[in-house]
DNA sequence: GAGCTCACG
DNA sequence: ACGTACGTGAGCTCC
């Protein structure tokens, strides 16, 4: 039977909002907020495929500035607070559906609600079937035998549907969709300024209802129900057929339009695809049949399951100019991988069972051959590759990497939503499990030819787009060179001894118990320490502590908090030092026994390069950026850390790099005299910020004057300093204006950098990295202050990220040419380490410092101050 | 899954 | 009047 095909009309202004909220903030890169626009296509664009409709339309409200409800002045008042965020959005998205050619319906004293009645009850009279689109349950009132409501929300970007028909609202309420105005009469809305009976909520009314109907049966058999009841219901009647009328829902107004109006027509591709470009909303165009600037890649597919096919096609795609190569995996283990060749779409389907014994080894020959690769996150697929002892060469675009580039910003870069395709969620579902096994190899092939024809776009697009905003330098010359080495670095890992580690879990255990025990004694009763909520009761309510800050779900118990605290009661001493233990214990050594690789003794750190928004890298898997050295007790945790038998750790890290950053791209005077100097400059700042000879500067105001150069490098604010220092606001100030004054470089730098960042709607770093910052242009103070702050910092923070991934390239090279051993094996920001055979140690930390000290030139030097040692510990 | 806390640069 | 330092990841509790 063919599908029935009908009317989708849509609550404009309820969509809007959902996607506006459920949407996290973006805007193209001139500072135009785009996610109402985008989740708004997005939704509608689901509702189409899923509905293919022959007739659709977009409901809006039009809040004339003098139209006040005719029924109740208040009615909805709530609502007319809207952000300018959203409020700018919208004449733009209504040009977007004007230009395709979509059907907008407002009518200047109407709810969308009411038009969405009307059309509904247009529809009914035709007999033709109706879906309305809304986020307001109130239209599920509007439901009949031809109508559906598609009770729409958004949670952090997906679409959430429930779809209620009239036989679903029965099954659901008890009561017909008609008399879901009834119940609202007797329980209202606070939302919609609607009364309702006082004392009634949505449990009776819905029970009421269920048994009478409607209203005017509820009061008709009113002596049936006693008690408080019956006298909420008599005090409330009036109410209640008062908040009914608010709440009903008009099938009536004179929208003076025929449904033939709304038939759905061909979009003005031309002006679709102008406005989205200037949106910079470019994964919605693929979803337009728009592909002007894309190539069509038909390819055929060839599935291989055997052997003697393999090489054939592993010759083919080496002949081929360039390849898109992606594997399909699940729980990072390759159930097959495909890759172009000219005009083929090549599957090595490895679930081939008893036919087949094909792996990634019989791919060996296209893997280690020099045709240029375009792939997704590659790294990757090197360090998996690494287990079979194949190499990968030939990379000569990642997808990913390119995409952190052009958007930093972006939480994930999977390759679906970049190259614009929509699996069907059976597809994803099969994925994420082991089902995928369950799949046939046609279909995983077929996905596989829209991946690879999808990425070789991408990637025109892409290199486009770097060409365009001169990152291609970037791109080519530092990120995929550096994801060379971080894969080597991941291959290579850090030993550890992991005895002594479980020794020290051990030890930290017995610490922890005796300090449970002190804890439970004072505080009178036993309970759960490393619960804040508990920990908070205790404190505040059953000691009677003084609470210093809230969080927003209760006490705030942070070490802060406990520091001011230590003076009320001992057991805050014992609660600290638990605090330290008990994060050693799991986190350091209890966790990192976990991911000891058994095979070698070796933490394979995975290094991620497209997380950070500044440019740096990450380590997960475990974090081995954040191992303790700050406390002596936490620093031990190094000593763990060591070089394997026969080598020796080579250890270097950058002295004041951001710091001497700031001093170049600010191009201050004094600070760069001061670093050329080779000074302590935080004695110097200090000696200027306080007015003292350098010789008078205290310790005390040395760590002042470092906070200031802290918060200098953070994007200052006189407030977070004085909590910092513990000192006033005021005199906070009087330290950073002492501080602008004598670096005036520092000065104009912050000011222009805003300015300029806001006229941009980006920062840059020394390596043309950019991080936009739509935040500059919110109408809310704090979100603009965090956007000024992370003007000042990205490009201090970032032009350091981008150097020493400079020197890490440089320094990988040096060890491959010079044919050395040694290998990089941590980045910590602006630390490396490397594993060094006893006989290379003393050429390479030559190397080491010389790569990292003229891996870029700058206004001031750049300092490496290198150590050895048997273990991380001994580095310093 | 969110919130809190804390480890690092 | 507004009330935060910049950038990360992991373990724990509680809903």
């Amino acid at each position: 039977m063919d599908a029935k095909r009908g009317m989708i009309v849509v609550d404009g202004n309820s969509i809007v909002n959902r996607a506006f909220y459920g949407v996290r903030m973006l805007t193209n890169s001139k500072g135009f907020f785009t996610n109402a626009i985008y989740g708004f296509l997005n939704i509608l664009y689901k509702y189409i495929d899923k509905e293919n409709p022959e007739y659709l339309c977009i409901a809006f409200d039009v809040k004339h500035p003098t139209f006040r409800h005719e029924k109740y002045p208040e009615y909805k008042a709530g609502r007319h607070g809207m952000p300018e965020e959203l409020r700018m959005q919208i004449p733009v998205l209504k040009e977007v559906l004007d230009a395709m050619n979509i059907k907008i319906i407002e009518l200047p004293g109407y709810e969308a609600d009411d038009i969405l009645g009307t059309i509904s009850n247009m529809c009914n009279v035709e007999g033709i079937y109706c879906s309305i689109v809304t986020g307001d349950r109130d239209a599920l009132q509007l439901a009949t035998g031809t109508s559906k409501i598609f009770l729409t929300s958004t949670k952090s970007g997906n679409t959430v549907t429930d779809v209620l028909d009239e036989k679903e609202i029965i099954n659901r309420f008890g009561f017909s969709p008609e008399s879901v105005v009834d119940a609202k009469g007797l329980m209202g809305d606070s939302s919609d300024n609607i009364p309702g009976v006082a004392g009634i909520g949505e449990k009776t009314a819905y029970s009421l209802i269920k048994d009478y109907g409607t209203l005017e049966n509820v009061y008709e058999h009113i002596d049936e129900i006693k008690g408080k009841l019956k006298e909420k219901l008599e005090k409330g009647k009036d109410s209640a057929f008062f908040s009914r009328d608010l709440a009903t829902i008009c099938k009536t107004v004179p929208i003076g339009i025929t449904l033939d109006e709304c038939r759905v027509k061909d979009p003005d591709n031309e002006k679709v695809a102008k406005l989205l470009t200037e949106l910079e909303c470019t994964n919605l165009l693929s979803r337009l049949d728009i592909k002007k600037l894309k190539k069509e890649y038909n390819f055929n597919i060839k599935i291989i399951n055997h052997h003697n096919e393999c090489l054939d096609a592993v010759k083919r795609i080496n002949l081929a100019e360039k390849t898109a190569i992606y594997f399909f995996k699940v729980e990072a283990e390759p159930v097959g991988v495909c890759a172009t060749a000219e005009d083929t779409l090549y599957y090595f389907d490895f679930t081939g069972g008893l036919l087949s014994e094909l792996d990634v080894s019989d791919l060996k020959e296209l893997f280690e051959s020099n045709t240029p690769k375009v792939m997704h996150y590659s790294k990757d697929e090197k360090v998996y590759l690494n287990n079979y002892g194949i190499k990968l060469n030939g990379i000569s675009f990642d997808t990913a990497i390119a995409g952190y580039i052009l958007e930093p910003s972006r939480s994930k870069y999977d390759i679906y939503s970049m190259v614009g395709i929509t699996p069907d969620e059976e597809f994803i579902k099969s994925t994420k499990k082991k089902t995928i096994l369950d799949l046939s190899a046609e279909k995983i092939a077929d996905m596989g030819k829209d991946l690879c024809g999808g990425m070789l776009n991408l990637y025109e697009t892409q290199l486009e787009d770097l060409k365009n905003k001169k990152q291609e330098q970037l791109l080519y010359d530092i990120e995929l060179p550096l994801s060379d080495a971080l894969a080597d670095m991941e291959i290579q890992g850090f030993k550890v001894n992991k005895k002594r580690l479980a020794e020290f879990s051990e030890n930290l255990d017995k610490e922890i118990s005796a300090l449970v025990l002190k804890i439970y004694e004072k505080a009178g009763c036993e309970f759960n320490v490393n619960s804040t909520k508990q920990l908070g009761e205790v404190l505040f309510e059953k000691m009677g502590m003084p609470v210093i800050k809230k969080t927003k779900t209760g006490y705030s118990t942070d070490s802060d908090v406990l520091d001011r605290l230590e003076t009320e009661n001992d057991i805050i001493t014992d609660i600290k030092q638990y605090r330290v233990y008990s994060k050693l214990k799991s986190t350091y050594c209890d966790g990192l026994l976990q991911v000891i690789d058994p095979k070698d003794d070796k933490i394979h750190s995975k290094f991620m390069q497209t997380v950070t928004v500044t440019g740096r890298i990450s380590s997960t898997e475990p974090n081995l950026q954040n191992i303790p050295i700050r406390l002596d007790i936490g620093r031990e945790i190094r000593k763990m850390f060591v070089a394997d038998e026969g080598m020796t750790l080579v250890d270097a890290d950058y002295s004041q790099i951001e710091l001497r950053v700031l001093a170049h791209i600010a191009d201050d005077e004094d600070m760069i005299k001061a670093f050329k100097n080779n000074d302590d400059i935080h004695t110097i700042t200090a000696s200027q910020v306080f007015g003292v000879p350098i010789d008078e500067v205290t310790s005390k105001m040395r760590s002042n004057a470092k906070a200031v150069n802290f918060g200098i490098v953070y994007g200052i604010s006189d407030f977070a300093l004085g909590v910092d220092l513990g000192i006033s606001k005021k005199e906070a100030k009087a330290y950073i204006d002492g501080y602008l004054e004598k670096y005036s470089g520092v000065k104009k730098y912050m000011t222009q950098i805003v300015e300029d960042a806001t006229q941009a709607g980006y920062v840059t770093t020394l390596f043309g990295r950019r991080r936009y910052i739509p935040e500059l242009k919110s109408s809310k103070f704090m979100e603009r202050s965090f956007g000024q702050r992370v003007a000042m910092n990205t490009p201090i923070q970032g032009s350091a990220a981008d150097i020493i991934k400079i020197a890490m390239v440089k320094v990988s090279k040096r060890l491959k040419e010079e044919n050395l051993k040694s290998k990089l094996i941590l980045q910590v920001h602006d630390e490396l380490i490397i594993e060094a055979p006893n006989d290379e140690v003393k050429r390479v930390k030559s190397i080491l410092k010389e790569e990292m000290e003229n891996a870029v030139t700058l206004n001031v030097p750049l300092i490496a101050e290198t150590t050895i040692g048997n273990s991380w510990y001994d580095c310093k």
